[in-house]
DNA sequence: CACTCTGGTTATAGCCTCTAACAAACACAA
DNA sequence: TTGTGTTTGTTAGAGGCTATAACCAGAGTG
């Protein structure tokens, strides 16, 4: 509706670039982000080395391309599910969302939340994306945390620093230390399961991020300990 | 006292080893990782590209060995914390020796949280040395941990799934289960913090970290929400 | 002294990224 | 239809990397 190509070159060219990004996931599959190679890709396609320059201009705009894509892939499906028709789908929900984007390839996973890459700036577009993932994020948090209890120190320092959370100006800082909450334990669960720290250990991780998920909504009454 | 090297042909075989270590550490702070390049930290000490293959097989060799003393070092000051003089340091401290490692070098960090290489599996000396790590975790939330309150669905899983915390054959599930949210949550923190996802929020990573650990501690009272 | 083992050297193969120079194909207007 | 500029492909090549091979000098050792 809105991009569809003008010109039949534009339209090829984009169909080359799709093509491209797809190769280029598979390999990452295979051999992870650092081993990705625009030379094997272009013989992968027929055609030779360095004819893929011009459609990249290097190796960089590739993958940030990817990661872009990447980002907006989780946001869509936060959206998704956020303005799907079966009501909202509160933090149990976004969290179930979450694993299942994240377990659908793990690679896209760490492109956006592995090892830096040193001197590597995100381009303004894609932290743009990442805000739009917050806001979702937020809004759910607004709804489901309760009317203020006193707050802890750290609500309190939040209260002076929301500039992150300017989509949601009204949101009591108990919601954004319930969003930060969120995003920090689950990506701690996500990220060494899928790094591979918890093979070998005997447990289960889809327990351990259910038991997380349940704690980050209602938070152990005083009986534990 | 131990690995005192014998003849002075090792003797000078290990101060190479260490020196291309040395500068193998200060190329990834640069660049990263996987950027390393031995032919540049060859020339960088005054010879040329092939002959670091006499001390390190390969590059993957090289790396796994700054994996290995990135784990030593981790474990050594966990180790050192809790059994320093000054009484055992209780989850708070190993939290705060933690975040003072991890801020300390975050590229070595990544080396061991980061985005995992496919295909790459740590030698079993490796993986020792964090259950080495693990078990000090183990001893010090057994400590912790108060005599046990009625389990939880996950604490129950982990009664039957302790083949990690053999170290600790008498621990209670609780206590392995916080040791798992002590890991979990306090690499979501410091990993989302090293790799600058904070940045530009206006949070201070650090009092979002002390509250974390303050809630591994001490669950919220029903108060909240 | 001779002999071996070690640590260095150059040469080379085979990857990679990326630039330059050139050729063909296409789009389009006169 | 013919001419012209743009786009997309080609090969050649510079310069980087890993890694192997072949060779040579010096250190230890019988």
């Amino acid at each position: 509706m809105t991009g569809t190509t003008r010109t039949p070159r534009e339209r090829y060219r984009q169909q080359v670039r799709e093509e491209v990004k797809e190769k280029a996931w598979q390999q990452i599959a295979g051999s992870g982000a650092s081993a990705l190679s625009l030379n094997a890709i272009a013989k992968q396609m027929g055609m030779s080395g360095p004819a893929l320059y011009r459609y990249f201009a290097n190796r960089d705009e590739l993958i940030t391309e990817l990661i872009r894509d990447a980002y907006r892939s989780l946001a869509d499906a936060f959206i998704a599910a956020d303005s799907g028709g079966a009501g909202r789908p509160g933090l149990a929900g976004l969290a179930r969302v979450l694993r299942g984007w994240a377990l659908e390839d793990p690679h896209r996973y760490f492109l956006i939340y592995g090892t830096p890459v040193p001197g590597y700036h995100a381009p303004q577009d894609i932290t743009a994306i990442s805000t739009e993932l917050m806001a979702v994020l937020l809004e759910t948090c607004t709804a489901a945390a309760g009317p203020a209890a006193e707050p802890d120190p750290f609500d309190r320092h939040l209260a002076d620093h929301r500039e992150w959370a300017a989509s949601h100006p009204d949101a009591p800082p108990s919601a954004l230390h319930l969003a930060l909450t969120f995003w920090s334990r689950l990506h701690g669960v996500l990220s060494l399961e899928l790094a591979g720290h918890f093979t070998g250990m005997g447990l289960d991780p889809a327990l351990f991020y259910e038991a997380e998920v349940d704690r980050i909504m209602t938070p152990d009454p005083l009986t534990a300990r």
